[in-house]
DNA sequence: ATGAAAGCGCTAACAA
DNA sequence: TTGTTAGCGCTTTCAT
């Protein structure tokens, strides 16, 4: 980058003070109209764009939100920056997106670097991985506008958007129940993570409502594909084995499937899957599978509206808000 | 965000100079222990986090690279972002990703504001939309360090890394050769897009050699999932249909499964199926699908060392280079 | 060993 | 209508 042309270039050329030349060019009423068109004309010749770092220094703003997910590779939050995108171009605000990549020790790295470029509002989904949420209170204390999305923290006394997790899950084992599942698996996220825990008490009280006992070998914590390839592997060997399985997203439930298959097992006659997530990849499977969709572009939009609320009100009357994105079970052929 | 501590405050509050606290905080030689250790105490206590804003505006660098993708949803794209994010951490800079949708408008836009921000760098891959190169060209005008990958255009002359897709789809149509296939259409990406040109040679050299007759009417312009099953659908009705198919990328790939399986077509038997990108869900369709890898985290990984060696080397001695990554051919049931 | 002052690019209060 | 100046937060040259 050779020498970006500023105010200064334009006001030399031309005769003029920097300062008509900067009011030149935001169309100051009290600038001539000869001037400023003399001086759009050369800026416009030269390429001129404005700095945006000495406007950030100047303007304490940076018209920037940080946007903090554990993975980009996940269709889920990629719909959700899809969400946040969009919102945030409306008000003409960008977005630096960083993922943690589940990691504590990057997602610290990024909530600093998010500090440092001081942007003016923060959304974050937090990491698997994350225990100590310092670095969120951080930023609490520094009364950077902060939303919390899909995995959230009780911990944390700030605004939240999430799925009605547990309200999906519900559905998805009630919808198992309905198809005549006896043995219902799960398949979950930690229940240390709002998200895990929620999703387990739909689960819980979808049982109970149906007069179906909780059996605790019909828990499995485990939320990969790998893993759940593994497990059901093992699991769906023994004669007393699951009917139905609800996971906890869609990636776990294809191991799931790939498992049951590799064993022999007709899916939906034999066994029964759910997911969560309704990613692209539950259509295209065989048979394709049923999931709930969690809708994450309108969690994105959700979040970013809350925020922009945030940063717009500023301090006063803080009454943190939670909303929750209803859930809906999308029917293929897995169950 | 109410007020950031400064390196103000700090020497306000001890009664040295701001010079003296910034020296301090730097470990400069000239200042005594006492008072570093004063001044970095304070600091700490308060929470300092130097502002990178003023940072960037005095060192005019900005540590950020810019990434302009088509779209995040697609896993190709993902694995690339994180080759991109590890090389740039560990020259300690930060990636500013935004997506351009396959929007022109957009690429113009996000082009424009990564200009305004002063990245020190940035990789492109274009959108399909995108015929007027005009943006682009602006940012080597203005001596920004540039690569382009994936999507490149010949009309360029700058640093390029991509695929090595020519001979992905030799290999790959080779395949479908030694396979027995006779009849082997192609969904191409539009072949003014430069990766649709050298698959679409690939795969035209690989019929030659193996004395196949070239036939424009397997020749399908379609690479997405809801175009690829309607044409697919259409197509494969009529007796004279293709026994092979190689797709310009795994979601191309599945629609043509879908629409095979829907029309009773057995899958390798009947009709045989090769992608391109060996995504996540190639591994979990039934049959799971050929496809050709294309190492998108190598991609990202080059393409950024490339562009470290310009932001490096400033502009001197400037001769693009042009890498290929190799792919392979990863062999599953589709074939 | 420490301070004063200039400057990065820009805007706006104050002068003229 | 236009110019001068201060200041956003920081580093660095030049004084002391």
């Amino acid at each position: 980058m050779e020498h970006q042309i500023t105010i200064k270039d334009i006001a030399l050329k031309l005769g003029y003070s920097i300062s008509t030349v900067s009011r030149a060019l935001s169309d100051h009423p009290d600038i001539s109209p000869k001037t400023k068109k003399a001086v759009k004309e050369l800026a416009d010749l030269l390429g001129y764009k404005p700095n945006q770092i000495a406007l950030n220094l100047r303007n304490k703003s940076t018209r920037t939100i940080g946007l903090i997910i554990p993975e980009i590779m996940h269709s889920y939050f990629s719909t959700v920056i899809s969400g946040v995108e969009e919102i945030a171009y409306n008000n003409d605000f960008n977005v630096f997106i960083s993922q943690s990549n589940e990691s504590y020790k990057r997602e610290v790295i990024n909530t600093q670097s998010l500090l440092s470029n001081r942007v003016d509002g923060v959304l974050v989904s937090i990491s698997k991985e994350t225990k100590d949420l310092s670095h969120i209170k951080k930023l609490i204390s520094c009364k950077i506008p902060l939303v919390l999305f899909d995995r959230i923290s009780d911990e944390l006394n700030v605004d939240k958007v999430m799925s009605d997790d547990y309200h999906g899950a519900y559905i998805a084992v009630t919808h198992l129940i309905e198809r005549g599942c006896k043995r219902i698996a799960i398949f979950s996220a930690p229940t240390n993570l709002s998200i895990g825990k929620n999703r387990y008490e739909g689960y819980k009280n979808a049982l109970t409502d149906n007069s179906i006992p909780i059996d605790q070998n019909l828990f499995f914590p485990c939320d990969t594909f790998s893993d759940s390839r593994r497990i059901a592997l093992s699991v769906f060997k023994k004669a007393e084995r699951p009917d139905g399985v609800f996971a906890v997203n869609d990636k776990t439930a294809f191991g799931i499937m790939l498992a049951s298959k590799a064993l022999g097992l007709q899916i939906p006659e034999d066994v029964k899957i759910i997911g969560f997530e309704n990613s692209f990849s539950a259509e295209i499977t065989t048979p394709s599978l049923t999931s709930i969709d969690q809708f994450g572009y309108e969690i994105g939009r959700e979040a970013t509206k809350l925020l922009f609320k945030r940063i717009k009100n500023g301090d006063e009357d803080f009454l943190p808000e939670e909303k929750q994105i209803k859930t809906k079970l999308i029917i293929r052929n897995s169950t």
